[in-house]
DNA sequence: TGGAAAACGTGACCGCGGTCGAATTTAACT
DNA sequence: AGTTAAATTCGACCGCGGTCACGTTTTCCA
């Protein structure tokens, strides 16, 4: 049959993906290597590189597997009757507290979507794209609503927000904020400011 | 006299940096090994590591040196007589330049300040604390002005800035901003954006 | 079905960042 | 000056991520 190297080489991503997951989660991303990892997932070191290009790239996929997964949830959540603020900060905080649950890959993480290496542009991109997915539908809602602004690129208020999300992150990672609950009241002041506006002046109404 | 040791210290210290400088610039940062910099700084390997405790340390020590210089520099420039938001555009520009001007370096830098390890956090902490300082002044001009609602917390509205910055950037490191000139009209746009609002209805007045 | 060719798996090997205890230099005190 | 303790320098050494030439397996076609 036509698919037996084909069907090998799932299986063998596949055991390397399960192979990080227990060592990445027992033992932390640094202290777990290549070697280890191999052995564990009973292949050569030298396979792993013919699945995956870096040691960082094995991390990235498990996260995205994470991230599908908790993204889907999210979706699933999505309540059309709440304001889109708190859409917003269901969405967000979901993310974050996969962060908040392991902050080493967390950290790796965000680090490689916000930065990203020339290498990893493209993955990064995709990440982003998910992100673009996610929130349309949640804005077209709320400009129905009368809750945003119609005259401006989507892209920009995806990014205006995903912006605010980061540095609650941030904050969060140079322990400014120390509780899930903290980088939770930031994110809402912060979202608040943007959608009132930093200048004064108060709106027609709200 | 009392000062031997400390004057070699401090002389071996700027070797390193010297050396840094040098290598850094001619090879890159990755292409730089801790021994080619220890032999042209004419000093052991080992030494190194009892001024700096990383490689990547060394790097930020020399980013500090040139953001100094920059941050002196927008220091003076400031016009109290332009807008709050032409302000900023040349304060957060002028950074950029700097990491415009070496790719590779920029990213570490932006990665270690945005998302720190747990050692570098107080580092990271000074930078900030230097961003806070140099919005401060021009975020009180603006209240006078009239410019900047006077009833949120200061360091929220540094934070907000500041992640918009963060995060043109960050579209530049995505490729999908691609020259200096792209990065200055999207910053503009979320500065304004940010300003005015992202709810509907009009200010009373700008 | 046999045998060449393409794809795949492998672990010895490389250069790197970082460590550590021994060796050397400096400071301090009699 | 002589002696000792402390500070500093050093490079051999370690484990790691990543590479590559070679051996093995699978595919394909005569």
């Amino acid at each position: 049959m036509a698919g037996i190297r084909e069907q090998k080489k799932k299986q063998t991503r596949e055991a390397i993906l399960a192979a990080a997951l227990q060592l990445f989660t027992r033992k932390g991303y640094e202290n777990t290597s290549i070697d280890e990892l191999a052995r564990r997932a009973g292949i050569g070191k030298g396979t792993i590189y013919s699945y995956f290009q870096s040691k960082s790239q094995i991390f990235l996929a498990f996260c995205e597997e994470q991230l599908e997964y908790v993204y889907n949830e999210l979706a699933v959540k999505s309540d059309s009757r709440t304001s889109l603020i708190d859409q917003l900060l269901t969405l967000f905080m979901g993310e974050f507290r996969f962060i908040n649950r392991n902050k080493e890959f967390g950290r790796i993480l965000m680090r490689e979507t916000v930065f990203p290496k020339d290498l990893t542009g493209a993955r990064s991109r995709e990440l982003d794209n998910k992100y673009i997915d996610l929130l349309m539908p949640l804005l077209k809602e709320a400009q129905k609503r009368g809750e945003l602004r119609t005259d401006i690129e989507y892209i920009l208020v995806v990014g205006h927000f995903y912006a605010l999300y980061i540095m609650a992150v941030s904050g969060w990672y140079m322990g400014r904020l120390l509780t899930e609950e903290d980088v939770y009241m930031v994110l809402e002041s912060l979202f608040s400011q943007a959608l009132q506006g930093l200048a004064p002046g108060r709106k027609v109404e709200a």
